[in-house]
DNA sequence: GTCTATAGCTGGATAGAC
DNA sequence: GTCTATCCAGCTATAGAC
């Protein structure tokens, strides 16, 4: 299973495709990316780039799987908290992940909204992002078990509503304020609020409260 | 100021044009729009379109202020109940937001998103987006006026963490499930609870309880 | 107002020499 | 593994006839 300098050379000239594809990108938007554009600024000639990608919708794929790998390698610093101080944790990551969302806008896009009109990543390219979700169930969980969170905050909808905040978060700075720190941002620097409202809205009851039947149900009859 | 025959039949030809381009986006994606195929849909020869708009650019940008205009529109018929019940007509507004932009979801990721490359609305087109900000902020100030909510979720922060949770769940439906109902999506399904979420964190206080301070305070603490 | 014709460009991708 | 050469396609946009 050994890599011989061959591969080892031919892996170093993928990852400096894939980096020069994300320039190109960062310039000409997410789907203005450009494989002749990509060959010339790699000093090479435009056929050349076939020999490592078959097609440009590969690229995208590429791309796409690196950038969930990243997500999910930022999170992982925050697993070991995760017994001590699930909350923390999940703030902690929260803002990691904002945070690495507008250090690498381009994949962020790429990840979050769906920029590219014919591509649909592969099941490969996929998984982090199913595993990723794992994570955070399993973080909310942890908060359950510590008694920060009542039990619907982990449920199938207490998932997808802090997957919302997380995107909208991302998404409206992104698209309003791209440039911004993420301290500074009108979005960003609301992470930490964001968080708090979730754990605030599933807080779990406590016994000497007589008004916490309005906390944390599942889904409050509000039609 | 009359509108004659040919300008009407001109202004005829100019909303089927957005309506054709709308047609090619929705098979092509949104950055994926053709001046020529659009041309050819409607019969013409591409040269021709230029008779109508100066540039591809020129069409987004109609495009972004048609959609900026409809979700304005879509508030109006609840302007009324904000005297009476502010927080249900915030609902209700936010409801229908949600359902207009799963409706239109080309025009949806037009507005919510940044999908194509070169394109910057004018300010012309952008005007509607400023109106719309400044009906949600008369809105939130009418629910703290009734009692329904703290004098921060009207603030600065208040509004921009109630446009993250509109945009978070929008995004997430249309990247992840984009031809689900509005009422079965795995989030959009969720929009009465974000909106009591946000009711929940920035409540008002209450005189008579002793904990109410840990509610509605401005930016929590939470570094 | 609509057309033909076309300029001018850029792109993705392949064949085959070296 | 990199190249030259090339195919073929598509596009935006303009000039100028009808």
């Amino acid at each position: 299973m050994r890599e011989d300098r061959r591969q080892l050379r031919r892996n170093e000239t993928v990852r400096e495709i894939l980096d020069t594809a994300l320039e190109v990108m960062a310039e000409e938007g997410v789907a203005g990316l450009s494989m002749a554009e990509t060959a010339r600024r790699m000093g090479m000639r435009p056929p050349s780039l076939y020999q490592y990608f078959p097609s440009k919708t590969a690229i995208y794929d590429a791309l796409f799987e690196r950038g969930m790998r990243e997500t999910v390698g930022v999170l992982e610093p925050y697993r070991a908290e995760l017994s001590r101080d699930p909350r923390g944790a999940l703030l902690a990551g929260q803002q990691a992940t904002v945070a690495w969302a507008m250090a690498h806008p381009v994949l962020a896009q790429l990840l979050y909204w769906r920029p590219v009109p014919g591509f649909e990543p592969t099941p490969r390219a996929f998984e982090p992002a199913v595993r990723q979700l794992e994570l955070l169930r399993a973080a909310l969980r942890a908060a359950v078990h510590a008694g920060q969170l009542s039990p619907a905050g982990a449920d199938e909808d207490g998932v997808a509503l802090y997957t919302s905040l997380t995107a909208g978060v991302i998404s409206q700075q992104l698209a309003n304020e791209p440039s911004a720190p993420v301290q500074e941002g009108r979005f960003t620097r609301l992470t930490p609020t964001a968080v708090d409202m979730f754990f605030h809205f599933y807080a779990p009851e406590e016994s000497e409260s007589d008004d916490s039947d309005l906390r944390g149900r599942r889904t409050p009859a509000a039609d």
